[in-house]
DNA sequence: ATTTGTGCAAATCGTTTGCATCTGA
DNA sequence: TCAGATGCAAACGATTTGCACAAAT
């Protein structure tokens, strides 16, 4: 059995051929910043048979079950983070792609107070960037 | 002529009617962080008569010219900020409703390098907030 | 008169869903 | 066996666009 079976069958998911497949593709050790869309044309290339409707759903599914982590940016499209530990990211402007920024190279100084009743659930730093000139 | 015409002509937009009253009801003086859907709503109700596409329209120009600043959020909706200042937000997920920063409530201290000849072109920190359990 | 804006409906994009069919335990 | 997963195509919601008509300079 290998790694990404048990880490399904810990989640609770069945280890299906594509749910199997797609995790072998995210969890490679590396960590990756994935769209729904980029997925599947990696699956397709990788002659896995899946469909976007399914990578899709095996997407959000990981992400319930805290294998990966949705990180918004713009409007328009999601990205999954194979790295779920807490961190920030740069954005670059010119193509849309994520990259991480180290933990610890940052540090938010005295954050506000969340309005009367109110906790704060997750802080998130998106810094964009674009080529200097 | 008033406020709304000026800043229109300033900005090299033709004040139509429906620019005009779009922008009386959004430069009230006050801050507001508003989708396009909901101020489609609310010229109706102020019966003024507009579509959802000149509204879209409207918004986009508005930005463009420097009168709006674009903020987005989750995934799905883009909010139009009246405050165009340099500012960031708290994030209500339960009703997904924004609430500006007081500028100087946060630091963020040690920002992080951007990656070779790239430089930061903008920094937003959301703040996601819940109602305490 | 010319240029620019507006309204409508149709088009688009990313994402989700309904449902019949398959598949893993 | 049989709940749960998959594929497809159709449904979706937010936003944009093409084009005929209307209004501003």
């Amino acid at each position: 059995m290998t790694k990404v079976q048990q880490q399904l069958q810990k989640a609770g998911l069945r280890p299906t051929r594509q749910r199997i497949s797609l995790g072998e593709l995210l969890f490679d050790g590396e960590d990756h910043h994935v769209t729904a869309e980029w997925l599947y044309e990696r699956a397709f290339t990788a002659k896995i048979p899946v469909s976007l409707a399914t990578v899709y759903n095996t997407l959000n599914q990981f992400t319930q079950a805290g294998l990966l982590r949705e990180v918004t940016v713009d409007g328009a499209k999601t990205y999954f983070d194979t790295n779920t530990e807490h961190h920030h990211h740069f954005y670059r402007e010119e193509d849309g792609q994520l990259i991480d920024i180290e933990k610890g190279a940052v540090s938010i100084a005295n954050l506000p107070v969340p309005p009367e009743g109110m906790e704060i659930s997750r802080v998130s730093l998106m810094i964009r960037i674009k080529p200097k000139v």
